[in-house]
DNA sequence: ACATACCTGACTAAAATGGTCAAGTTTAGA
DNA sequence: TCTAAACTTGACCATTTTAGTCAGGTATGT
């Protein structure tokens, strides 16, 4: 199973650009200042969740990204997806049509890494980054 | 977060450990065989599993491996334990008391990973090896 | 025209993963 | 008592993934 960093740094980065997307497109180099993230590896991410229609961009100078959607609609699921965050549990070998491990049957731990994956989807379906932003204030230790 | 092959031969092994293990001490070599991990690489998880008093050894001729608890009481996440897969999701870089990144406030994603954290170990904790001994026919495809 | 900001792809150091290999020690049973 | 089966330990390693960097672009508002 994967969840990295890339996939924080972009729900970072999306709460961020939540935050300031409503009076001006937000800049990249803003995001990065301000959340410690590095400028090249940011656009590696907006990349990703351009193409997967979550954020618009807008180029030339006082460009920036801006939100493709409204906040409760983007899932924490489709944000993961978008930066190939699989959200998938351990694969069984080479596992095929024909079962595990090229035997013929399902390996004895499959059913429990399905029931696992739909946990953790279920999970990140029901998050929406509106429900972050709810949240948004940086608690003080 | 890491959940890997070892988090998944460790269940695996230990399912066929508590399917034999009431008649005679079962060696690896045929886990090994039956589940087609390798021999040394049991070796290292079984080590492990040990050292958390999951299993017992018995050496010499006709020895082996036997559960050393009631399968009921072997929670999916005392296994991962044991053999370090830690359910961790991301970590803030450098969290300290401070904060995270250094800074003097947790990170706007903080909570979200903690959420995700208390989710996923509330199934392991669920889910014995008694449970998944129930589901244990290797269902045909 | 030019600075700002997006865009793209190649590259890479470091860590994690999924093992292998070698050299033991222990003990049941012949 | 000899020996083979089985556990024990630790070093080692190839491959893959991660988390970036670097170097060049291209588009556009002012």
């Amino acid at each position: 199973m994967k969840l990295t960093s890339k996939g924080r740094y972009a729900v970072m980065a999306l709460v961020d650009l939540a935050r300031f997307d409503s009076i001006n497109p937000v800049s990249l180099r803003d995001i990065s200042l301000r959340q410690g993230i590095s400028l090249d590896y940011l656009e590696q991410i907006f990349s990703k969740l351009k193409k997967n229609e979550i954020v618009k961009s807008i180029r030339g100078t006082q460009g920036g990204y801006v939100l493709n959607k409204n906040p409760n609609d983007i899932k924490l699921t489709n944000i993961f997806h978008a930066v190939d965050e699989k959200v998938k549990t351990v694969q069984c070998k080479r596992e095929s049509k024909r079962g595990c491990n090229g035997k013929a049957t399902k390996c004895i731990t499959h059913n429990l890494w399905d029931e696992l994956e739909t946990h953790i989807n279920t999970f990140f379906e029901n998050k929406s980054l509106d429900d972050l932003l709810k949240n948004k204030k940086e608690t003080r230790v």
